[in-house]
DNA sequence: AGTAAAATATTAAAAAGGCAACGATTCACG
DNA sequence: CGTGAATCGTTGCCTTTTTAATATTTTACT
């Protein structure tokens, strides 16, 4: 009698609010996961672009872990400061540049960033079972095309 | 000379990061082109999903809302009483439970989100072409998958 | 019916984030 | 060289979010 089938989505999401929605759910589920840990998201992003430059790296610029992370200079400050005071990083000077600071890892913020690693592989495995059917490849190309500056 | 191509990713990115980060860059973006509208991301996303129920809807109970968009109870308090204040939205008491409150979009709340939804939908354009190849139905619905609860 | 448990929304206090402005250094180029 | 503009990181101040606790109403079970 004219009724809409019940699964019949009323109004198609906008990929905006889709990948907001998403995010918030896994940073949400994740967020869970790192307490024990005690670190938060954004920190243990921090410590992982801090670990993928190599133990014998010469870490990260504030400004370039902003860009990269996606995340506002003073927010990064701030966090660097936390990440500090639990000596999970040190700041040292850019031999280069005397304005910059670089971020590395201690050896604990090593051992913290492994132990994160792990969680977040398992979030891997339940996301790749999300995104079951699409190519994991062309969708993480997309996404980080869609990570660089949008536009304004 | 055994060197690595110049453009080898030196660490494929999980989908947790790609995925985190992503969703900064459109949040970052579409914060700047909502701040003339006077309303910030997430309370746009509120708007949008009052708008959504009709204009003959019953509104949303703060529950409902705080799962729909994964945002939290306390959070979603505070964004309805600035929304309530600028005169976007109101607080109507659910009919069937006295514990509920239903917020409902005021005419101004409405026209606020028509406006917000030709933002949105410029982003949409943008982001579509940053997704070109992947099939545009099957990533909805795996992000709308990954909106749900992922465990825990 | 009566009562313990769960659900709903809110509040207060603490933590984190964002904007504007600042000092320091480097760059561009005349 | 020298000077103005740009870059880098930080800080102060205010807004927003989060966490824990609370009051109220409903549900479930005996």
């Amino acid at each position: 009698m004219d009724r809409p089938p019940d699964n019949a989505d009323p109004a198609p999401e906008t990929l905006t609010e889709l990948i907001l929605r998403a995010s918030a759910q896994v940073s949400s589920t994740l967020g869970i996961r790192l307490k024990p840990l005690g670190v938060q998201v954004d920190e243990m992003r921090v410590l992982h672009a801090l670990n993928a430059t190599g133990s014998a790296g010469s870490g990260m610029s504030m400004t370039e872990l902003s860009e990269a992370l996606v995340i506002g200079g003073p927010t990064l400050t701030r966090m660097a400061d936390r990440l500090v005071s639990e000596n999970l990083v040190y700041r040292a000077p850019d031999p280069h540049d005397r304005r910059r600071v670089r971020l590395h890892l201690t050896d604990t913020g090593a051992a913290c960033a492994a132990e994160a690693a792990e969680i977040v592989a398992d979030m891997q495995q339940l996301l790749t079972a999300r995104f079951a059917g699409l190519d994991l490849d062309d969708l993480s190309s997309a996404l980080a095309r869609t990570a660089s500056p949008l536009k304004d």
